[in-house]
RNA sequence: GGGGCUGUAGCUCAGCCGGAUAGAGCGACGGUUUCCUAAACCGUAGGUCGUGGGUUCGAGUCCCGCCAGCCCCGCCA
């Protein structure tokens, strides 16, 4: 619907400029055109569309709502090409403009979506409202999930990882040259701890593969640690092994990868159970671009000694004192900090190939709690003038993972949950529950499907609660609610396509995955209330997809396709279709098509897999 | 003390650039199955949108104050 959107605008627009030619011109040359204010009709009785300008234009205009109504009406029924998009244009209420799809144009759309792989979607290149080709074509970074090395990834990290992913995947399909950057923990002090333990309790594993598990690993981190917060000697120990690490020193550099390796190996696990593809560039990577970071700040004079440590002093950001609060990128030791990493990366990444990226836009997926860290840090490279025109900067926060009790989730013994416990989790009760339906059901499945549709249903199960909440409030995790049948979830989606699916193999018009199109009647048409909800429900996809891109929100997607699968139950559940006379019969499995290649869609690019039976 | 986020039905949450009578799911209650997978569908009940002001044709949405919860605030990330 985005290209009729599109052209009903461009007709409204030129409607009020002939209705009130003089007060257009005027407006235009102010700088503040006249907006008909089109958008989608906030009830189906309103029709397709509702311009609500002609409210926003009384004052300005000096006259009343319906009056200018009235006139932008009267100019939209002498233009021809608005009469055969549109039934005529309806006043209602105050001055609203409600605006109805001639049958005959949704039925057309429709049919240009069958056996189209973008299902309507235009790549960002060629939608009329996206920037110059050269823009499209520079790459978009989407910053996710970013695991420490030498830990496990653990609930924290699910939020990032599920919802970078999701954007990622629309970007990409979007036509956009998508790089997803796993920002790993893979430098700094922590390091220089961990192997300054290492060297005293395990030295082995500094200098041989795998000679300690991961799990191992993670108590000598808990252990460093400690120790780091408690002794001074081994504290400074540390920060020379930083340093030496920092260097090139071959032992801490031989030490450093074997641990990287390992961790790389437990992470690719969890990548692979979700399907997640991630290039990995951790902090490391930026070692040689920390100096000229400071080095440029010094230069364009943002640079300030304060207490031994080199800083940047904020502005709009004031501490308990009144005065400006820091940015510290350089610390009174001389080492380097996570801010120096973040604007160096920063700067990478924007930075013209082949001495960066080239970048156009920055996604950082990590949780709420690092807005003013970002905040700071996209004000320093603002200000240092590494953004280049256009550039652009968001952070995408979201919100805690909390247990069912409202606070941040733990294990039963208070740990934090571990990633992988959690996916085997959902996925044993996934089998558990589909194991009691069998035998309730009294079906016969075989090992191999019972396995298939745990897994999937499982992960699908986490993954859609995530990424169909609004991502900036915190998250209230909750097997139960997440696995149900019934309501906002996965498997209600999973089953809503499994449906479409049985009337495919029993239709015989292929509304299987990859199926050909061929065979549907050339006009589709339509009689039931609910075949045009449906309809219409279909054609929002474009629109929805080009939200999610500008607004990074995956939750208006979940909306939408759970919106879909309702309007598809009702349709399925109160008007036949394989038992239907044609040509209803074509145009219904034309529907039944429709809506399994958008739930397939959809729930790709939200990263879930889906099933033809389960 | 400063800053950020949040506050909408019993519970979990939507609510798009300020638009018409504030929506959904779960739970509760009632109904529907000779018919394509009932993991479905239909209906009923349930609201002072934290609170007090303001802006305007119109505010859950924008601005200011207050209350509550969570998070951040100089050399951890």
């Amino acid at each position: 619907m985005l290209r009729i959107a599109h052209a009903l605008e461009a007709q409204l627009r030129a409607a009020l400029e002939r209705a009130f030619p003089a007060e257009a011109a005027a407006a235009s040359g102010d700088g503040t055109p006249l907006d008909p204010q089109l958008a989608p009709a906030s009830q189906p009785e309103f029709g397709d569309f509702q311009a609500n300008g002609a409210l926003a234009l009384a004052r300005r205009l000096k006259q009343p709502p319906r009056v200018i109504a009235s006139a932008i009406v009267d100019q939209l029924a002498a233009d021809s090409s608005f009469a055969e998009l549109c039934e005529p244009a309806q006043i209602a209420g105050p001055g609203f403009i409600n605006l109805t799809l001639r049958p005959r144009t949704l039925a057309a759309e429709l049919s240009t979506r069958l056996g189209d792989p973008r299902l309507g979607v235009p790549s960002a290149a060629e939608d009329p409202v996206q920037a110059s080709s050269a823009e499209v074509l520079a790459p978009v970074i989407v910053d996710f999930s970013s695991p420490n090395i030498a830990k496990e990834m653990h609930v924290g990290h699910l939020r990032s990882t599920i919802i970078g992913d999701a954007l990622a995947r629309v970007l990409e399909f979007r036509g956009h040259a998508v790089l997803r950057l796993n920002h790993v923990g893979d430098w700094g002090t922590q390091f220089g701890m961990l192997i300054t333990h290492l060297k005293q309790v395990a030295p082995e594993a500094l200098t041989t593969a795998d000679a300690v598990d991961l799990g191992d690993l993670v108590a000598f981190y808990r252990q460093a640690k400690a120790r780091f917060d408690a002794d001074e000697a081994f504290q400074a120990t540390s920060r020379e092994e930083v340093v030496k690490l920092q260097s090139g020193d071959p032992v801490s550099r031989r030490a450093w990868q074997l641990l990287c390796e390992q961790s790389r190996r437990e992470f690719q696990q969890i990548y692979d159970r979700l399907d997640i593809r991630l290039s990995e560039r951790g902090e490391s990577f930026y070692n040689p671009y920390l100096e000229p970071v400071v080095v440029d700040l010094a230069a364009s004079g943002l640079l300030v000694t304060d207490a031994g440590a080199q800083c940047v002093f904020l502005e709009g950001v004031t501490g308990k004192d009144g005065r400006p609060l820091p940015l510290i990128v350089r610390k009174s030791d001389g080492g380097f900090n996570y801010a120096t990493t973040d604007l160096a990366a920063l700067r990478y990444r924007f930075a013209v190939p082949p001495e960066g990226d080239g970048a156009r836009r920055l996604i950082y997926v990590t949780d709420a709690g690092q807005a003013s860290h970002f905040a700071a840090v996209f004000q320093v490279a603002r200000r240092a003038g590494w953004v280049p025109e256009g550039g652009r900067l968001e952070h995408v926060p979201f919100g805690l993972v909390q247990g069912e009790d409202g606070k941040k989730l733990k294990t039963r013994s208070g740990d934090t949950v571990r990633l992988k416990d959690l996916l085997d989790e959902a996925v044993e009760r996934s089998e558990a529950d589909l194991r009691r339906r069998l035998a309730e059901e009294e079906r016969e499945e075989d090992e191999a499907f019972i396995q298939l549709v745990a897994t999937t249903v499982g992960i699908a199960a986490v993954k859609y609660a995530d990424l169909s909440t609004n991502r900036i409030t915190n998250y209230q995790f909750s097997f139960d609610r997440m696995l149900a049948l019934a309501g906002n979830t996965a498997p209600y989606l999973l089953y809503a396509l499994v449906r479409v699916a049985g009337i495919a193999r029993r239709g015989g018009l292929g509304a299987g995955e990859g199926e050909s199109a061929a065979g549907f009647p050339d006009h589709l048409v339509f009689s039931e209330p609910q075949e045009w909800a449906l309809a219409r429900q279909l054609l929002a996809l474009d629109t929805v997809i080009a939200e999610v891109e500008e607004e990074l929100l995956p939750n208006r997607l979940c909306s939408y396709l759970f919106e879909l699968s309702q309007v598809f139950n009702r349709f399925y559940d109160q008007v036949p279709v394989l038992k239907a006379e044609e040509p209803a019969r074509g145009s219904r499995l034309a529907l039944c098509r429709l809506t399994a290649d958008t739930l397939r869609l959809g729930l790709g690019l939200l990263g879930i897999p889906t099933l033809e039976r389960m």
